[in-house]
RNA sequence: GGGCCGCUAGCUCAGCUGGUAGAGCAACGCCCUUUUAAGGCGUGGGUCACAGGUCCGAAUCCUGUGCGGCUCACCA
């Protein structure tokens, strides 16, 4: 590979180079994500998951065959009651539980964790990604890992040191690498009392105060604390890649201590990168959990189709933090994409380097890489599509009729990417850029000079809105101010008022046009 | 206290394995005597936080300083 082609490579690619020179070139790699599901799992969580299916697909590309695997770690303990969750009080009786024994108050699924799971899972495959999942409660629970937490006990002193090099205050004298959770209450309140250097285990239960011993090799109830649980896992996949959050990779952070964790079970980390959080932009704080505003993928996804969405992570370095707008910005995402596009299929000449990067960026936007596009989309800037939908009261088929040339790949994007703009004017967009055509139930109040200035409006309409350019038709809209005796900018709010009971719109001329006269005249032939 | 990140045009940011700065928005002007967050063309605007260093050459690499932010040191 030549230096110039490193030059322009993607950080996707890059990385799945890195990880064959880390790694050796072994014939299959294990990438792996994960994620406690304690709430909803929102945008920023995303990230990650992406971030793992863009190196996946690189590393597909150079002929490798990719294991993606996604662990849900939800036998995990339940701390916190989120605020965007039903019923708050029932599932603060649930606290200390593991999340996969707390009931869904969503009425989603079977149990809490569950809820928060299948919300992502029926998501991810609309913007590509098809991971393996791995449910870590069901493996604990069937005790998939029994020798693994044998092993981990036997290790007790070696995991106590690597942990202890970054703690403030040492683990206590009576710290054991697992936790237990009671069989009498569910919670995970309880004290390791003793181990019997094979598989038996007693602990007692503080809440009632009573001891149990157990066998984890039966026993539904024990789970390695993340430190542990992270590097064993690791070593029992075999990861090769996997990413994390800053909080995770930084100095004395878990995957430090996991690093060296993982030896004493006979592995290796993984090729890691870090990425950073994402922001929201214009959200407006409708739902929010512990504080701040929170988006999940479908709230993306009903206002970027798929291949925008993989876009925005696509075209940004990981490490870098980003906003997702719902704002006005989003017109310019959709600008941006669209750019790209074009340089993708050469309507928009630049240099080389330049082209190969953008190029990149628009095939790994691609939900599926074995089906990209032939031809680029139908040309249409954002802002007309919003114009022509709330002109056809958001009317797809309509507004489909209206474009020339349309062919069927482009019909079918455009449709996507209608739905999405129409739920972006419905919740997002600023009130100066909505409006509806005027019914006639709430017809704007005319004196009856107006309404005179309107019918002779409507005769130039009719005689010239479909002949005339933009420009040219302009003219009658200056000429019929006049000869009513009306300033410009009287008659100019007149005319929103009666079309769209506004004082103001898009630009008249064009936007007559957009119409069209039969639209028009409908309207201006009620006065 | 440790670690990390950022500091580039009024705003939001791109550019970063070095070759005398870009985009969008905003501003201003013109097309059009003329409403407009739907048009077109054009203009202005930055000692790239600061100080050193390496280099023929640094926004880009190194060192230090300042400011802002995140994160770990509890749990996951």
């Amino acid at each position: 590979m030549s230096e110039k082609d490193n030059q322009s490579m993607h950080w996707a690619d890059i990385m799945a180079d890195k990880i064959i020179r880390e790694k050796g070139d072994k014939p299959r790699y294990t990438c792996a994500s994960g994620i406690t599901p304690s709430g909803t799992v929102h945008i920023g969580n995303f990230r990650e998951i992406i971030t793992v299916e863009l190196v996946a697909r690189a590393l597909r590309e150079k002929g490798k065959d990719v294991r993606f695997i996604y662990s849900w770690d939800d036998y995990d303990v339940f701390r916190k009651v989120p605020k965007n969750m039903p019923e708050p009080e029932l599932l603060e009786k649930y606290l200390r539980y593991p999340i996969t024994l707390v009931p869904d108050t969503t009425g989603r699924a079977e149990n809490y964790a569950r809820g928060n799971e299948v919300a992502v899972e029926n998501d991810l495959p609309k913007v590509g990604v098809f991971p393996e999942y791995i449910y870590q409660a069901e493996r604990y629970r069937t005790n998939v890992y029994a020798e693994e937490i044998r092993k981990a006990l036997s290790m007790r002193e070696e995991i106590r040191e690597i942990l202890n090099q970054y703690r403030t205050e040492p683990l206590a004298d009576d710290w054991w690498p697992v936790a237990v959770f009671s069989s009498f209450t569910n919670k995970d309140n309880t004290k390791v009392i003793a181990w019997d250097g094979e598989y038996g285990l007693t602990y007692r239960d503080l809440d009632l105060d009573k001891e149990e011993t157990i066998d984890i090799r039966t026993t539904p109830n024990t789970k390695l604390p993340w430190r542990v649980d992270w590097p064993m896992r690791w070593a029992y996949e075999g990861v090769d890649f996997e990413p994390g959050g800053k909080d995770h990779l930084t100095e004395g952070g878990s995957y430090d201590t996991a690093k060296s964790v993982v030896k004493l079970f006979g592995a290796e980390a993984p090729v890691t990168m870090r990425y950073d959080f994402i922001k929201l932009k214009g959200k407006g704080g409708k739902i929010s959990s512990s504080g701040g505003e929170v988006a999940d993928l479908s709230d993306v996804l009903e206002i970027y189709p798929p291949e925008i969405v993989r876009y925005l992570f696509v075209g940004t370095r990981p490490s870098a933090e980003f906003a997702i707008s719902f704002d006005l910005d989003v017109l310019k995402i959709y600008e941006d994409y669209d750019n790209t596009e074009r340089i993708y299929f050469g309507l928009i000449q630049t240099n080389e380097k330049k082209k190969e990067k953008e190029s990149r960026i628009y095939e790994l936007s691609q939900v599926d890489d074995k089906a990209i596009p032939s031809e680029p989309g139908y040309q249409i800037p954002f802002r007309h599509l919003c114009n022509y939908l709330q002109i056809y009261a958001g009317d797809q088929d309509k507004v489909i009729e209206r474009l020339d040339g349309i062919t069927e790949s482009q019909e079918k994007r455009l449709r996507v990417r209608m739905s999405c703009a129409w739920a972006w004017l419905d919740k997002y967009a600023p009130e100066e850029f909505r409006f509806s055509l005027s019914s006639e139930d709430c017809m704007y109040k005319a004196t009856e000079s107006e309404a005179k200035a309107i019918r002779e409006f409507a005769s130039y309409v009719d005689e010239h809105l479909d002949a005339l350019s933009e420009k040219e038709f302009s003219e009658y809209i200056y000429k019929c101010a006049a000869d009513n005796g009306m300033e410009n900018p009287d008659f100019f709010r007149l005319i929103y008022q009666v079309l769209i009971n506004k004082e103001k719109g898009p630009k008249l001329a064009g936007f007559l046009k957009a119409c069209g006269s039969e639209k028009v005249l409908e309207i201006l032939r009620r006065y």
